[in-house]
DNA sequence: CCCGATACCTTGTCGCGCAAGGTATCGGGT
DNA sequence: ACCCGATACCTTGCGCGACAAGGTATCGGG
């Protein structure tokens, strides 16, 4: 069956960009580490945002090395040490610019759908 | 400055696959010709939309190849030939499944922004 | 006579998302 | 005692869409 792959590849092209704002986005509220982000989106929107291991931390290492974010290892009290991961002035401030990017990208789609939406001839 | 090169790169990557959507639903309208096209997305949405001709004719291509859409010369007392292209029945059903998609992918960034939304700590 | 618009096309590069692999620890079940 | 799933981090290689940059050809206006 065709379907289901051909679902998945969309899905995942249509996606493409939206995981940085998302992982800023819950960033924004509080510190979190890498794991404990994938379950946060996972549980978000009934799956629909879930980010794989593969795409996560390739990004988390972008968006320091870009200084949007700031790593810190802790592992206080137990072994399998954490890293924290913080949101920077910075990274505020190119969050606000994704969101406007984002919902400037959505109304403009909107509108599109909504003028062209009923079925014509 | 960075900054207008950063905006560039994330605005492609956030549109990235919107493009196959938007095109369909303009189609599924009345049929239109490649750079016709190019001009109907880029008056839409403020530019918001805008299609590369090196992004559109690929894929006009992989939409034709797929059998989602019908291409047709035209010519007829006119010297610069056009190339008209149709939405099919299955063309329809991929756009319906698309809207879905998008709408789903729309939702669940909504609901995580309003959560989220508030600046914490 | 040249240049911009019309109208089609292609090749090569960039960069994200992911599959698939790896390392290591911990706790529960049998 | 042993295994396995969850936790927690990481990497390399591939697929693919968007685009820059190039090409071809015609038409009309200044």
């Amino acid at each position: 069956m065709p379907g289901s792959a051909t679902i998945a590849r969309l899905r995942r092209e249509l996606a493409r960009g939206t995981t940085e704002l998302a992982v800023l986005s819950v960033l924004n509220v509080r510190r979190r580490y890498g794991y404990e982000l994938m379950k946060v989106l996972r549980d978000a929107g009934e799956g629909v945002l879930e980010v794989k291991e593969g795409t996560l931390y390739p990004l988390l290492h972008r968006l320091e090395d870009s200084g949007h974010i700031v790593a810190t290892w802790e592992a206080e009290g137990r072994s399998r040490p954490r890293k924290y991961y913080v949101i920077t002035e910075d990274g505020r401030a190119y969050l606000a610019m994704l969101r406007e990017e984002w919902s400037g990208l959505v109304d403009a789609m909107r509108q599109l759908l909504n003028t062209l939406g009923e079925v014509h001839e």
